[in-house]
DNA sequence: ACAACTGTATTAATACATTTAATACAGTAC
DNA sequence: GTACTGTATTAAATGTATTAATACAGTTGT
């Protein structure tokens, strides 16, 4: 289900946080319903309590999910989620975007990245 | 000249890097005319000479500069830069893409997004 | 030859973020 | 009460980035 990626830089808590964000907003996870518990889903993933409880932190700061104390995590409307994923995505989009221009890299020329990239992207979901 | 942010989570010396790609790729610097030396531009950015050092080796296994031990390193011709940068590029827009096709962003909505950012890019140079 | 500059290499110390570990506390359900 | 939930705290271990202090080798100009 969520496969952490030790060769990848980021912290692991970040890497538990896209998949999970994915999971929501692709309907893997439906409104309402629970989350995996912190210490359960710490085990299936062998990892420490605590970074999974920072993920979840996370994911309730930006809209993601929704806590009720003893009861357990559960997934929010999608509404909010998506609109942060949007600003999110953009802003990355942006970054790379300014890169490009600044090293020389033509409007034009990045249009055509893009298409290739969307086909690539196109290609690995089936 | 070069400004070193330190709010952003990288690390100082891929800042550098990234900063004096740009001004080789755009013509800033000229191929074949002298980097500043390690320790000048150390100085200059109040950095220890070492986080230079590393900057420059990274340079010259990417093929931005060339060096001659005991006159200096200086700009590479841009054929091979412009390509490991395109090909850098192209891979930051192949993750961001393939996060957003994975939550539910359609292709048109992506390139609604591009245009935006390029919008944005042609701003920011003026 | 000498002085002043280049890049390069090495080692140590420091700082910081991430992660794990071991607990403890509070609320909920049966 | 027992067994779950989430939350909070403290300590230890680890890895990376950065600074610091040196040392060495090659080039340039006097």
């Amino acid at each position: 289900m969520i496969l952490i990626d030790y060769k990848d830089r980021r912290p692991i808590y970040e890497q538990v946080i896209e998949k999970l964000q994915q999971m929501i907003l692709c309907g893997a996870l439906e409104p309402h319903s629970p989350m995996p518990s912190v210490r359960n889903l710490a085990m299936e993933l062998s990892l420490n309590p605590n970074t999974i409880q920072r993920a979840y932190q996370v994911l309730e700061h930006t809209g993601y999910i929704y806590t009720i104390k003893g009861k357990g995590s559960f997934v929010s409307e999608l509404s909010a989620a998506a609109d942060n994923k949007r600003r999110e995505i953009e802003g990355e989009l942006q970054k790379s975007i300014d890169k490009a221009m600044l090293s020389g890299i033509t409007a034009d020329e990045l249009r055509q990245m893009v298409e290739r990239c969307i086909t690539a992207s196109e290609r690995k979901k089936l």
